[in-house]
DNA sequence: TTGGGTGCAAACAGTTTGCATTTTC
DNA sequence: GAAAATGCAAACTGTTTGCACCCAA
């Protein structure tokens, strides 16, 4: 079921990350609505020149503004691939590790259910506070094998 | 035991780097020299940047185009740590894993025994050839608690 | 109505490229 | 002597900033 592209969960999503900006003080302008939908619509990894390809009405620097203030709300965030991007991703899917394969550079999403046990173990054998972590695993993937 | 500034097993490590040069059809210049020795005298992680600003008689160009020389020969390593800049390190060094403190941007070396583990048991169940890993780890450090 | 947000253009940082000169093999 | 590497400067890419104008609260 859909609204002009947007199915109902998206706009729930659409909806929350509206009601942060708004909960965190900061104004809900018609260019930051437009960019969280279209950050929704995309429904996985992006980069923020991809994101402001897409928006070719709304300035460069919005979007990288916007993505900022995401990013800090906690509401995206940031992957690291060596590959010269940062990639982008909703928070509110859910965590997972990324595997990229070194020759075509596809990026798949998994989940490393072991890791997160291995993590919890080292917060409590070192004196701080973990907030987050990042894992990308470098393959071959099989279609380039 | 030092001769200038290196000791012995740092030497032997600049001569292996400079042989995997040489067996790998490229040219074994000065400057080349010169870069592999500066990156095993600073014995963890660096930028290019840094490593361009402490050879000021090298041409930028050079620093660079050696340091993706010896990246794509496996002599050295890209670690991608969220905050805007490519890290490297001798491949030969100790695999190992990082946290950055999110206040200080301060990286810290650490081993996380369990993960080696669930990559191995990872590998087993996805058809692909794993090459390498990335992981890092966010914190807030003691210092900055 | 006023302070934050926008959009443009200019600035910036890190990196790459073109090319004449130098070095290695 | 030919091919590869260098160093400079210019180009390029992704991102940020300054500033006059605009709009949400």
């Amino acid at each position: 079921m859909q609204i002009g592209r947007m199915v109902y969960d998206q706009i729930d999503i659409v909806n929350k990350l509206i009601e942060s900006i708004n909960i965190s003080g900061n104004s809900v302008t018609n260019s930051r609505r437009r960019i969280i939908a279209e950050i929704v619509r995309k429904e996985g990894l992006f980069t923020s020149e991809e994101l402001a390809k897409s928006l070719p009405n709304i300035g460069r620097a919005t979007v990288y503004r916007t993505l900022r203030l995401l990013y800090e709300q906690g509401s995206v965030c940031r992957i690291n691939i060596v590959d010269d991007h940062s990639y982008y991703t909703l928070s509110s899917s859910d965590h997972h590790h990324h595997t990229v394969c070194k020759k075509c550079n596809k990026i798949d999403e998994i989940n490393l259910i072991g890791l997160e046990k291995s993590i919890k173990q080292f917060e409590k054998n070192i004196n701080s506070e973990i907030l987050s972590h990042n894992l990308e695993i470098y393959i071959i993937c099989s279609d380039c094998a």
